[in-house]
DNA sequence: GTAGATGATTTCCC
DNA sequence: GGGAAATCATCTAC
């Protein structure tokens, strides 16, 4: 609306305005506006028409009026200063200061119009989405611990990794607290804010048209001024939790080589359930134990049930993938668990002779009953494919057994290969204990140890061998279990 | 620098 | 929810 349609909407307003104040003023006073003298010294003139009919004359002196306002800051202060006081003492001061709010108020609804029933901002609702889902706006929950446990359970975490999880935690309450005390001083500075302006604006309305719609919709445009720092506030802080989130994502990513301990001890229970390479919580739990144990000498760190999860998994599908890759490393360790197995016994038949010389040959047992190695036939019976290759306990997968490992611990294959003098010096300790012995029980090959490699035709692992609680030779009564469910 | 090994992550399926 | 498979990212040996 230009301003020339405005002074002429205004003076045909006032018109018609002060033709109803007349009429009133003589109505209820008998007092014409007419009679009314300029105070203050201002040479307004004399309103045409003195009994209020004639309108020309009245628009003429409004037209007067508004001229003189919009030409006073043309004058000089103290000639600005008494035309202004002249303005305010002038009889037409109240209907003017009406119309022109009215006028005001109705530019302003033609702008606020365009500017208010703004759809909600789209940015800030995904912002506000963020933050709620991380756990730093709305209600308290443990300080984004759904957060960090979305975080761990979508890295493949399962619970565990409490180091981590606590300092991400820990960050994230750092960043929700930091987040509410802004908040909470952005809002009390807008408030402070509001009531200043409002104020002010009360004050001011003495003296120039505002209406209290105008007042409100100034409320209104500070609020929105603030909602936009608050915007900001809440896309910093949600670029912080996601510098977190990745620091703490790229953290796990990060890996480092398990020791050599560690790696051979879950071999070890790979291969010695190789028909069920599946360990329970438990089993894991008793691993990562068992593998943290050897790391934390070493490196330092700790090894999660997670990790070993992890370890099981890419172990059973790179095993499953590349099975003649693996077949060394399998008959390695079985051996290895072989001869560890015979030094059991032969610890134990020791004992045995030692605490009952007169019954040298009365029956074997170790602790595991796995291994109850007390039919003479069956012990025979392992004895001759142990040193045969023909049981087919010790079948590896697709081809060779146990005892072609075995023998080829004096071929070349292994020749060179740390284990190789230590494991045939082992394979002969074995013979040894096993000719003391006289055999073993075909329990034995029922032993996941040396049980067949489980895959079935399908590419699945069997699950027909497993014990119910399979114990390594090497480990004795404190050792990992396996999970039978699987 | 590169290839292979390996731990971690993601996606899909049951 | 757990596992298989694919993939990523890093480590390690050469």
């Amino acid at each position: 609306m230009s301003f020339s349609i405005c002074v002429a909407q205004c003076t045909d307003s006032l018109a018609a305005t002060m033709d109803d104040q007349a009429r009133i003023m003589q109505s209820i006073g008998g007092v014409s506006l007419a009679g009314h003298s300029v105070q203050g010294g201002m040479a307004l003139p004399p309103p045409h028409g003195h009994d209020g009919t004639d309108g020309d004359g009245r628009k003429q002196d409004i037209g007067d009026i508004l001229h003189q306002i919009m030409t006073i800051t043309d004058q000089s202060l103290d000639e600005a200063q008494a035309k202004k006081h002249g303005l305010n003492c002038h009889r037409m001061k109240p209907a003017l200061f009406s119309v022109l709010c009215e006028i005001k108020e109705k530019t302003g609804l033609s702008i606020r119009g365009a500017q208010e029933e703004d759809p909600p901002d789209p940015q800030l609702m995904r912002l506000d989405n963020m933050l709620l889902a991380e756990g730093v706006a709305g209600p308290e929950k443990g300080g984004g611990s759904a957060a960090a446990a979305a975080a761990a359970a979508a890295s493949g975490g399962a619970g565990d990794n409490s180091i981590e999880h606590s300092d991400y935690r820990a960050k994230l309450t750092q960043i929700r607290q930091i987040y509410h005390t802004e908040l909470e001083k952005y809002e009390q500075a807008c408030n402070e804010f509001t009531t200043h302006v409002m104020n002010l604006l009360r004050e001011q309305s003495r003296t120039r048209p505002i209406s209290p719609k105008e007042i409100e919709r100034m409320v209104g445009i500070i609020h929105r001024k603030f909602s936009s720092i608050q915007m900001q506030l809440k896309q910093s802080t949600c670029e912080a939790v996601m510098i977190l989130r990745s620091r703490f994502l790229d953290a796990r990513r990060k890996r480092r080589n398990f020791s050599k301990q560690a790696t051979e001890i879950l071999n070890e229970y790979f291969y010695s359930h190789l028909s069920n390479p599946y360990p329970s919580e438990e089993a894991k739990e008793e691993l990562a134990k068992k593998c943290s144990i050897t790391v934390s000498q070493g490196v330092g760190s700790t090894i999660t049930v997670s990790q070993v999860s992890n370890w099981f998994g890419n172990k059973r599908i790179r095993y499953k993938k590349n099975i003649g890759k693996f077949q060394e490393e399998a008959n390695l360790y079985a051996a290895k668990t072989a001869v560890n197995a015979a030094h059991a016994a032969a610890a134990a038949v020791q004992n045995s002779q030692a605490n009952s010389p007169t019954t040298p040959n009365s029956g074997f047992q170790m602790k595991d009953e796995e291994f109850q190695l007390d039919s003479a036939e069956s012990k025979n019976t392992l004895l001759t494919n142990m040193f045969t290759g023909s049981s087919g306990s010790f079948n590896l997968p697709n081809s060779g057994d146990m005892f072609l490992s075995m023998q080829s611990l004096n071929g070349d294959s292994y020749q060179g290969a740390q284990v190789g003098a230590n494991v045939q010096s082992q394979v002969d300790t074995l013979r040894h204990v096993i000719s003391q012995t006289a055999g073993y029980n075909d329990a034995l090959g029922g032993n996941t140890m040396y049980s067949p490699h489980g895959l079935n035709a399908n590419g699945g692992w069997q699950d027909a061998t497993t014990p119910s609680s399979v114990i390594s030779p090497t480990e004795g009564p404190g050792s990992v279990h396996s999970d039978t469910s699987n």
